[in-house]
DNA sequence: GTCCCTATACTCGGATAGCAAGTGTCCGAGTATAGGCGG
DNA sequence: CCGCCTATACTCGGACACTTGCTATCCGAGTATAGGGAC
């Protein structure tokens, strides 16, 4: 099992434009070079969270991508499931009604119990993600990140913003 | 994110040979038959069970695996970490390293923020998962299965077993 | 000086190759069994 | 009749192709801007 590394990369992303002044947006190659990742491949993630309804586009000059909503609004599920898809990690293939022991469909009232075992774990991942908030990733940065690291950025958004 | 449809099958066989009777054993070839999955596939994800030390293999004719241990001392993460490997879902890169935003590696003490919350969520589902034995699922599985598929299952036993 | 128009440059968006990992299969090494042989 | 030996057949174990999906990249459609020209 494996998690898409644009996920990752759509957090930070999400991160970044938590903190952007209002109105403003960032292209994807200004987010690219800050996270110091290709941007062709950026923009497939950026795309998926825009179609998802989390980041709002803006064409032309001066355009870029925003914060559909407020930081308080979005949570990690909902970027990690904008990039890495929404299906749930564990597919039950009903191998139960196979072989010797198959019976009617009909009898198959209940869910696989192994289904229903991998189900509630996945619900507990999906509950703890879905706790935490972008606004409280940038909280979280804010108090642990390094005061060095915190006013590199803050220099970079004056160079970029004026 | 998807979990290795092994899994799956790895937890299907545990279930069937923790009732199987003492000191027997079940080759890879009546396993698949009972699944209804090719054999060959299904012993790359036995030998990692066993491999693993969930499942004891026995050679030779009238040989096959059987559980290791108790099948209240197997839980279903053991199970998954056998199939599908331990490694966390969730792989940081350290992007936050790169960058303009970069400074030098002593200042990052703490672990990245992202960082920490996919592994609360990853250890979430890693407990849900270990809170479940294999016996507990066995216990589910009589419960509630069809009392017609539970006969059909235990004549199967008897024609092998006699 | 002000307004309008046009050309420009920059943005997103989707369609297109490359690669790693999961999926599926095969054959060889090793062993308990069953049958035959000798005592 | 009993014990031993040998050949057999069945088992696991690891090495070898194939397919799906993630990784990476490119070019085209659309738009706000900036500059120039007319009034």
């Amino acid at each position: 099992m494996r998690i898409s590394e644009g996920v990752e990369w759509g957090l930070h992303c999400a991160v970044l434009l938590a903190v952007l002044p209002p109105d403003a947006a960032l292209p994807t190659g200004r987010l690219a070079e800050y996270h110091g990742v290709p941007a062709a491949y950026l923009a497939k993630h950026l795309q998926a969270m825009s179609r998802a309804g989390l980041l709002d586009s803006v064409p032309g000059p001066r355009g870029g991508y925003r914060l559909a909503r407020l930081a308080g609004e979005i949570s990690v599920l909902d970027v990690v499931e904008a990039v890495d898809g929404s299906t749930p990690a564990f597919r039950c293939t009903e191998i139960r009604r196979r072989g010797p022991s198959a019976v009617a469909a009909r009898e198959y009232r209940v869910p696989c119990s192994i289904h229903q075992v991998m189900d509630r774990a996945d619900a507990a991942w999906r509950f703890e993600l879905a706790k935490t908030s972008i606004a409280d990733l940038v909280a979280m940065v804010a108090q642990n990140a390094s005061p060095v690291a915190l006013r590199k950025g803050a220099q970079w958004f004056q160079e970029i913003f004026g």
